[in-house]
DNA sequence: ACTATGACAGACG
DNA sequence: TCGTCTGCCATAG
């Protein structure tokens, strides 16, 4: 069943602490994913209630049509952005 | 079953 | 640093 998938991307996006951000990839690897894709097809279906302002593609850029959306809430939680793009400083990892 | 699409990533020029 | 191409895989029609 591909719920137990989904619910494994939600956990990760969901433990990812305040204030901090991470990648597509990063997700993907943690949820045991193959393809970093399909952490953007479940949060573009279930990613309502998750904190996916704080995830952002490999190089610190967010997807054109929530980047508006995204860049202000990271920006509120403190991480510094530059020139739409996030502070490498603030990256977060599942692992550590 | 097949094709098109997409909140991606990595390699190249 | 940026734009394009390719590989990736779940979803929708």
């Amino acid at each position: 069943m591909d719920e137990a998938r989904h619910e494994r991307i939600r956990t990760v996006v969901a433990a990812i602490p305040h204030g901090r951000w991470c990648g597509y990839g990063d997700v993907a690897a943690a949820a045991g994913e193959r393809s970093p894709r399909v952490v953007g097809t479940v949060l573009a279906a279930d990613g309502a209630d998750l904190p996916w302002h704080r995830v952002l593609r490999a190089g610190g850029t967010s997807a054109p049509h929530i980047a508006a959306e995204q860049q202000r809430r990271l920006a509120a939680e403190g991480v510094p952005l530059s020139d739409g793009r996030a502070d490498p400083a603030y990256r977060w990892s599942p692992d550590s």
